[in-house]
DNA sequence: ATAAAAAGTAAGGAGTGCCTAACAATGATA
DNA sequence: TATCATTGTTAGGCACTCCTTACTTTTTAT
Protein backbone atom coordinates (compact mmCIF):
# COMPACT_ATOMS: atom_id res chain seq x y z
CA UNK A 1 0.00 0.00 0.00
CA UNK A 2 0.94 3.70 -0.72
CA UNK A 3 1.57 6.09 2.08
CA UNK A 4 -0.02 9.22 2.15
CA UNK A 5 3.47 11.39 1.58
CA UNK A 6 3.94 9.19 -1.41
CA UNK A 7 0.07 9.51 -2.42
CA UNK A 8 0.28 13.34 -1.64
CA UNK A 9 3.66 13.63 -4.29
CA UNK A 10 2.08 11.92 -7.26
CA UNK A 11 -1.23 13.39 -7.03
CA UNK A 12 0.36 16.65 -7.34
CA UNK A 13 2.99 14.76 -10.06
CA UNK A 14 -0.24 14.35 -11.76
CA UNK A 15 -2.36 17.17 -11.53
CA UNK A 16 1.18 19.12 -12.78
CA UNK A 17 1.84 17.47 -15.78
CA UNK A 18 -2.16 17.51 -16.75
CA UNK A 19 -1.51 21.49 -16.46
CA UNK A 20 1.75 22.34 -17.55
CA UNK A 21 2.76 19.03 -19.63
CA UNK A 22 6.20 18.31 -17.26
CA UNK A 23 7.03 18.42 -13.84
CA UNK A 24 10.51 18.66 -12.12
CA UNK A 25 11.24 17.51 -8.65
CA UNK A 26 12.32 20.52 -7.25
CA UNK A 27 8.74 22.03 -8.28
CA UNK A 28 7.70 19.07 -5.69
CA UNK A 29 10.22 20.50 -2.94
CA UNK A 30 8.70 23.80 -3.05
CA UNK A 31 5.12 22.60 -3.00
CA UNK A 32 5.41 20.48 -0.03
CA UNK A 33 8.09 22.12 1.69
CA UNK A 34 10.41 19.53 1.49
CA UNK A 35 14.03 18.88 1.10
CA UNK A 36 15.36 17.66 -2.56
CA UNK A 37 17.11 15.21 -1.02
CA UNK A 38 13.60 13.85 0.23
CA UNK A 39 12.10 14.73 -3.19
CA UNK A 40 14.76 12.23 -4.57
CA UNK A 41 14.08 9.28 -2.33
CA UNK A 42 10.20 9.56 -2.54
CA UNK A 43 10.69 9.62 -6.32
CA UNK A 44 12.55 6.78 -5.89
CA UNK A 45 9.88 4.84 -4.07
CA UNK A 46 6.78 5.91 -6.36
CA UNK A 47 9.88 4.33 -9.50
CA UNK A 48 9.94 1.26 -7.50
CA UNK A 49 6.48 1.10 -7.35
CA UNK A 50 5.83 1.24 -11.12
CA UNK A 51 3.74 4.57 -10.41
CA UNK A 52 6.36 6.90 -12.34
CA UNK A 53 9.29 6.70 -14.83
CA UNK A 54 12.27 8.73 -13.09
CA UNK A 55 15.30 9.25 -14.74
CA UNK A 56 16.99 11.71 -13.20
CA UNK A 57 17.07 14.62 -14.83
CA UNK A 58 15.83 13.14 -17.82
CA UNK A 59 11.95 14.02 -16.00
CA UNK A 60 9.40 12.55 -14.25
CA UNK A 61 6.81 10.46 -16.15
CA UNK A 62 3.75 9.25 -14.39
CA UNK A 63 2.85 5.36 -15.65
CA UNK A 64 -0.47 4.33 -16.68
CA UNK A 65 -0.68 2.53 -12.82
CA UNK A 66 0.24 6.14 -11.85
CA UNK A 67 -2.60 7.44 -13.43
CA UNK A 68 -5.30 5.51 -12.40
CA UNK A 69 -3.96 5.42 -8.28
CA UNK A 70 -3.38 9.55 -9.14
CA UNK A 71 -7.15 9.71 -10.23
CA UNK A 72 -8.56 7.63 -7.62
CA UNK A 73 -6.98 10.45 -5.12
CA UNK A 74 -7.86 13.34 -7.15
CA UNK A 75 -11.84 11.74 -7.41
CA UNK A 76 -12.05 11.13 -3.53
CA UNK A 77 -10.34 14.37 -2.87
CA UNK A 78 -12.89 15.76 -5.09
CA UNK A 79 -15.92 14.35 -3.42
CA UNK A 80 -14.86 15.06 0.04
CA UNK A 81 -14.54 18.88 -0.65
CA UNK A 82 -17.49 19.84 -2.15
CA UNK A 83 -19.43 16.98 0.17
CA UNK A 84 -18.12 19.15 3.21
CA UNK A 85 -18.61 22.57 1.74
CA UNK A 86 -22.12 22.04 0.10
CA UNK A 87 -23.53 19.51 2.83
CA UNK A 88 -22.62 20.44 5.65
CA UNK A 89 -21.64 23.87 4.62
CA UNK A 90 -17.73 24.33 5.68
CA UNK A 91 -15.95 27.03 4.43
CA UNK A 92 -13.73 26.16 1.56
CA UNK A 93 -10.32 26.37 2.99
CA UNK A 94 -10.99 23.95 5.60
CA UNK A 95 -12.40 21.64 3.64
CA UNK A 96 -9.60 21.55 1.08
CA UNK A 97 -7.16 20.78 3.94
CA UNK A 98 -9.64 17.91 5.36
CA UNK A 99 -9.95 16.59 2.25
CA UNK A 100 -6.19 16.00 1.70
CA UNK A 101 -6.22 13.95 5.14
CA UNK A 102 -9.31 11.91 4.75
CA UNK A 103 -8.47 11.07 0.94
CA UNK A 104 -5.64 8.41 2.55
CA UNK A 105 -7.49 6.22 4.64
CA UNK A 106 -11.28 6.56 3.84
CA UNK A 107 -12.96 3.41 1.80
CA UNK A 108 -14.23 3.74 -1.70
CA UNK A 109 -17.67 2.75 -0.74
CA UNK A 110 -17.90 5.78 2.00
CA UNK A 111 -17.20 8.13 -0.83
CA UNK A 112 -19.58 6.76 -3.23
CA UNK A 113 -22.08 7.43 -0.46
CA UNK A 114 -21.42 10.63 -0.20
CA UNK A 115 -21.24 11.10 -4.16
CA UNK A 116 -25.02 9.79 -4.30
CA UNK A 117 -26.09 11.67 -1.12
CA UNK A 118 -24.97 14.98 -2.79
CA UNK A 119 -26.35 14.10 -5.82
CA UNK A 120 -29.64 12.78 -4.64
CA UNK A 121 -29.84 16.24 -2.03
CA UNK A 122 -29.08 18.73 -5.22
CA UNK A 123 -32.12 17.14 -7.23
CA UNK A 124 -34.34 17.69 -4.28
CA UNK A 125 -33.04 21.24 -4.23
CA UNK A 126 -33.90 21.62 -7.89
CA UNK A 127 -37.34 20.25 -7.28
CA UNK A 128 -38.40 22.37 -4.31
CA UNK B 1 0.73 15.92 18.51
CA UNK B 2 -0.06 13.06 19.33
CA UNK B 3 0.43 9.80 16.50
CA UNK B 4 -2.06 8.16 15.30
CA UNK B 5 -1.29 4.57 16.78
CA UNK B 6 -0.67 6.49 20.06
CA UNK B 7 -4.08 7.92 20.33
CA UNK B 8 -5.57 4.36 19.41
CA UNK B 9 -3.60 2.93 22.29
CA UNK B 10 -4.80 6.06 24.79
CA UNK B 11 -8.32 5.43 23.74
CA UNK B 12 -8.42 1.83 24.62
CA UNK B 13 -6.83 2.05 28.03
CA UNK B 14 -9.38 4.69 28.95
CA UNK B 15 -12.32 2.84 27.30
CA UNK B 16 -10.82 -0.11 29.30
CA UNK B 17 -10.05 1.28 32.42
CA UNK B 18 -14.13 2.27 32.59
CA UNK B 19 -15.13 -0.58 31.60
CA UNK B 20 -12.91 -2.88 34.12
CA UNK B 21 -11.30 -0.45 36.14
CA UNK B 22 -7.38 -1.31 35.07
CA UNK B 23 -5.68 -2.26 32.03
CA UNK B 24 -2.16 -4.49 31.51
CA UNK B 25 0.30 -3.63 28.91
CA UNK B 26 -0.29 -7.17 27.76
CA UNK B 27 -4.22 -5.83 26.91
CA UNK B 28 -2.85 -3.43 24.48
CA UNK B 29 -1.13 -6.03 22.70
CA UNK B 30 -3.48 -8.28 22.57
CA UNK B 31 -5.87 -5.70 21.37
CA UNK B 32 -3.83 -3.96 18.58
CA UNK B 33 -1.59 -7.54 17.88
CA UNK B 34 1.55 -5.58 18.91
CA UNK B 35 4.62 -7.08 20.39
CA UNK B 36 5.04 -6.55 24.27
CA UNK B 37 8.50 -4.38 23.70
CA UNK B 38 6.19 -2.08 21.60
CA UNK B 39 3.51 -1.36 23.71
CA UNK B 40 5.96 -0.61 26.50
CA UNK B 41 7.43 1.60 24.42
CA UNK B 42 4.35 3.64 23.58
CA UNK B 43 3.43 3.83 27.01
CA UNK B 44 6.71 5.18 27.62
CA UNK B 45 6.26 7.66 25.14
CA UNK B 46 2.30 8.53 26.60
CA UNK B 47 4.36 8.78 29.78
CA UNK B 48 6.43 11.47 28.48
CA UNK B 49 3.81 13.14 27.19
CA UNK B 50 1.85 13.51 30.98
CA UNK B 51 -1.32 11.20 29.02
CA UNK B 52 -0.53 8.25 31.14
CA UNK B 53 1.25 7.61 34.46
CA UNK B 54 3.36 4.30 33.55
CA UNK B 55 5.22 2.60 37.11
CA UNK B 56 6.21 -0.55 34.48
CA UNK B 57 4.43 -3.80 36.37
CA UNK B 58 2.12 -1.10 39.21
CA UNK B 59 0.42 -0.23 36.32
CA UNK B 60 -1.00 2.19 33.65
CA UNK B 61 -2.83 5.25 34.96
CA UNK B 62 -4.79 7.86 32.87
CA UNK B 63 -3.80 11.49 33.94
CA UNK B 64 -6.59 14.50 33.70
CA UNK B 65 -4.98 15.48 30.44
CA UNK B 66 -5.23 11.64 29.29
CA UNK B 67 -8.93 11.57 30.02
CA UNK B 68 -9.36 14.56 28.17
CA UNK B 69 -7.50 13.47 25.07
CA UNK B 70 -9.09 10.10 25.09
CA UNK B 71 -12.50 11.74 25.20
CA UNK B 72 -12.26 14.14 22.41
CA UNK B 73 -11.10 10.69 20.40
CA UNK B 74 -14.04 8.74 21.66
CA UNK B 75 -16.30 11.92 20.83
CA UNK B 76 -15.24 12.26 16.97
CA UNK B 77 -14.96 8.65 16.74
CA UNK B 78 -18.74 7.91 18.05
CA UNK B 79 -19.63 11.16 15.76
CA UNK B 80 -18.43 10.18 12.65
CA UNK B 81 -19.43 6.56 12.87
CA UNK B 82 -22.76 7.44 13.15
CA UNK B 83 -22.96 9.89 10.65
CA UNK B 84 -21.78 7.17 8.47
CA UNK B 85 -24.70 4.70 9.74
CA UNK B 86 -27.46 7.11 9.78
CA UNK B 87 -26.69 9.58 6.92
CA UNK B 88 -24.84 7.90 4.60
CA UNK B 89 -26.92 4.25 5.51
CA UNK B 90 -23.02 2.68 5.66
CA UNK B 91 -22.74 -0.63 6.88
CA UNK B 92 -21.95 -0.32 11.29
CA UNK B 93 -18.28 -2.50 10.69
CA UNK B 94 -17.43 -0.49 7.46
CA UNK B 95 -18.74 2.94 9.30
CA UNK B 96 -16.42 1.92 12.32
CA UNK B 97 -13.26 0.52 10.43
CA UNK B 98 -13.54 4.04 9.08
CA UNK B 99 -14.25 6.25 11.76
CA UNK B 100 -11.09 4.33 13.44
CA UNK B 101 -9.01 5.92 10.60
CA UNK B 102 -10.40 9.30 10.31
CA UNK B 103 -10.96 10.11 13.84
CA UNK B 104 -7.21 11.29 13.87
CA UNK B 105 -7.01 13.59 11.16
CA UNK B 106 -10.33 15.17 10.99
CA UNK B 107 -10.93 18.89 12.21
CA UNK B 108 -13.61 19.67 15.02
CA UNK B 109 -15.28 22.27 13.00
CA UNK B 110 -16.03 19.28 10.75
CA UNK B 111 -17.28 16.78 13.27
CA UNK B 112 -19.20 19.32 15.09
CA UNK B 113 -21.31 20.17 11.55
CA UNK B 114 -22.10 16.03 11.05
CA UNK B 115 -23.29 16.42 14.87
CA UNK B 116 -25.44 19.21 13.98
CA UNK B 117 -26.58 17.84 10.87
CA UNK B 118 -27.55 14.68 11.84
CA UNK B 119 -29.66 15.75 14.88
CA UNK B 120 -31.20 18.69 12.31
CA UNK B 121 -32.26 15.87 10.26
CA UNK B 122 -33.54 13.15 12.88
CA UNK B 123 -35.58 15.84 13.92
CA UNK B 124 -37.04 16.26 10.74
CA UNK B 125 -37.94 13.36 10.36
CA UNK B 126 -39.77 12.94 13.58
CA UNK B 127 -41.84 15.97 12.31
CA UNK B 128 -43.20 14.48 9.31
C1' DA C 1 8.69 -24.38 47.89
C1' DT C 2 9.83 -24.69 43.43
C1' DA C 3 9.13 -25.11 38.57
C1' DA C 4 6.55 -23.34 34.82
C1' DA C 5 3.88 -19.76 32.72
C1' DA C 6 2.93 -14.95 32.08
C1' DA C 7 4.24 -10.23 31.83
C1' DG C 8 7.58 -6.81 31.22
C1' DT C 9 12.30 -4.87 29.84
C1' DA C 10 16.67 -4.35 27.29
C1' DA C 11 19.17 -4.50 23.20
C1' DG C 12 19.43 -4.35 18.54
C1' DG C 13 17.28 -4.14 13.79
C1' DA C 14 14.27 -2.44 9.88
C1' DG C 15 11.38 0.73 7.02
C1' DT C 16 9.58 5.32 6.36
C1' DG C 17 10.07 10.02 5.92
C1' DC C 18 12.19 13.73 7.01
C1' DC C 19 16.76 16.59 7.66
C1' DT C 20 21.70 18.94 6.64
C1' DA C 21 26.19 19.30 4.43
C1' DA C 22 28.86 18.50 0.67
C1' DC C 23 29.50 17.31 -4.01
C1' DA C 24 28.31 16.82 -9.15
C1' DA C 25 26.09 18.11 -13.22
C1' DT C 26 23.58 21.27 -15.99
C1' DG C 27 22.38 25.77 -17.77
C1' DA C 28 22.48 30.73 -18.04
C1' DT C 29 25.10 34.82 -18.35
C1' DA C 30 28.66 38.17 -18.16
C1' DT D 1 34.49 30.60 -22.26
C1' DA D 2 34.55 30.83 -17.47
C1' DT D 3 31.75 31.56 -13.62
C1' DC D 4 27.72 31.35 -10.94
C1' DA D 5 23.06 29.69 -9.97
C1' DT D 6 20.06 25.92 -10.20
C1' DT D 7 19.00 21.23 -9.77
C1' DG D 8 19.92 16.75 -8.33
C1' DT D 9 22.62 13.07 -5.72
C1' DT D 10 25.34 10.98 -1.93
C1' DA D 11 26.29 10.28 2.68
C1' DG D 12 25.10 10.40 7.22
C1' DG D 13 21.72 11.39 10.90
C1' DC D 14 17.29 11.53 13.55
C1' DA D 15 12.52 10.28 15.16
C1' DC D 16 8.82 7.17 14.97
C1' DT D 17 6.73 2.74 15.07
C1' DC D 18 7.08 -1.52 14.53
C1' DC D 19 9.86 -6.13 15.04
C1' DT D 20 12.70 -10.36 17.30
C1' DT D 21 15.57 -12.44 20.73
C1' DA D 22 17.01 -12.91 25.17
C1' DC D 23 16.68 -11.77 29.84
C1' DT D 24 14.27 -10.61 34.34
C1' DT D 25 10.49 -10.39 37.39
C1' DT D 26 6.16 -11.85 39.05
C1' DT D 27 2.41 -14.98 39.53
C1' DT D 28 0.40 -19.48 39.54
C1' DA D 29 0.05 -24.22 40.23
C1' DT D 30 1.73 -28.54 41.62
Amino acid sequence: MISASLEDYLEFIHNTILEKKEIKAIDISKAFSISRPSVSEALIRLADMDLIIYEGRKGIKITKKGIEQAKKTVKKHQILSDFFVEILMIDKQTAEKNACKIEHVIDDEIIEKMKKYKESKLKNNEQS
